[in-house]
DNA sequence: AAGTAGCCCAACCGCAATTTA
DNA sequence: CTAAATTGCGGTTGGGCTACT
């Protein structure tokens, strides 16, 4: 007997998220927390499969997701474990707090594969390539139709034109690295890779360090500009609200989303949003 | 400026593992 | 114990974007 199709239904969207969609699925999972991803599109309004939405908060909207590009110590740890654990990217996502399991693979597959082949190194074994030329030879006679379209784009020549490309876009994106080519940490393991490519006038803020809560119960924020992370924090413009699920359902209506996105939580029960709209910025803390 | 090629990543699909009745 | 339901995982795809010609 076969499984139930996920979506069985005629009609459930595919595709692209709209920020709608997204706000419904944010505003349910605050207020009624992770469960039944299946009964999820039902009760939130979303005609979504529940797959999807589960896939959707996971990759994209979760609290704790850490964006922007992986640093060389990330990197470095995905090799290491990819060497142990092999294609197990849940696994291998566990070992690095706010990165998704899809992240790495999609990573691993379009980076640190290409890195190991110029390095000489196989990614499956993790061995040096010339050791593996017998087995490859054998393999390949039976293995040809199992090659996949990112495998058959990376030719020869091409790979030396997309190392050059990279080194590019590096230089262009101002990447600090020493003269050893790494990235520049600081003291406390921060790296610089790991700040999120921002435009200028999008904020970054650190709400673990950033806020505290007032005797009435709100709280204050410090926000500076990512551009001048260096520079001391004067406010920008802030504006804290503690709402009630239903009371923040009607927010997210009343708002004029630009943009949406997750910065940080203090715990699981603490999430922080920031808004945005042409004229400020608003954040959230429940 | 227009067309083309290639990269990247969000999202989909199918299957496996786990849980529930 | 078994079948159905649900969740989670890994492979793959599609389309937007950018660089190149």
């Amino acid at each position: 007997m076969g499984r139930q199709p996920c979506c069985d239904k005629v009609g459930l969207k595919k595709g692209p998220w709209t920020v709608e969609e997204d706000k419904k699925l944010i505003n349910f999972i605050l207020t009624n927390g992770q469960c039944c991803w299946r009964a999820l599109p039902k009760l939130s309004g979303l005609l979504r499969c529940g797959k999807s939405c589960r896939l959707r908060w996971i990759n994209y909207l979760r609290p704790d997701l850490k964006r922007g590009l992986l640093s060389e110590n990330e990197e470095q740890m995905i090799i290491d474990l990819h060497a142990q654990l092999g294609n197990r990217w849940s696994k291998i996502a566990s070992h690095l707090p706010g990165r998704t399991d899809n992240e790495i693979k999609n990573h691993w597959n379009t980076h640190i594969k290409k890195k190991l082949r110029k390095m000489g190194i196989d990614h499956m074994t993790h061995k040096p390539l010339s050791e593996q030329e017998g087995a490859q030879q054998q393999a390949q006679g039976t293995k040809k139709s199992l090659v996949s379209r990112d495998e058959k784009n990376r030719n020869q020549g091409q790979e030396d034109q997309q190392t050059r490309k990279e080194e590019d876009q590096q230089h262009q994106l101002g990447k600090h690295l020493d003269k050893n080519n790494t990235p520049i940490s600081t003291d406390d393991g921060f790296c610089i890779d790991d700040i999120p490519l921002l435009n200028p006038h999008e904020i970054f803020v650190d709400i673990s360090s950033a806020h505290h809560h007032t005797s009435d119960g709100n709280a204050n924020i410090n926000i500076s500009n990512s551009t001048s992370p260096s520079s001391s924090s004067s406010p920008t413009s802030s504006c804290i609200s503690s709402l009630p699920g239903d009371e923040f359902s009607k927010f997210l209506d009343e708002m004029e989303i630009v943009d949406l996105k997750w910065l940080s939580s203090d715990d699981s029960s603490g999430v922080t949003l920031i808004t945005k709209t042409e004229s400020s910025i608003t954040m959230l803390i429940r």
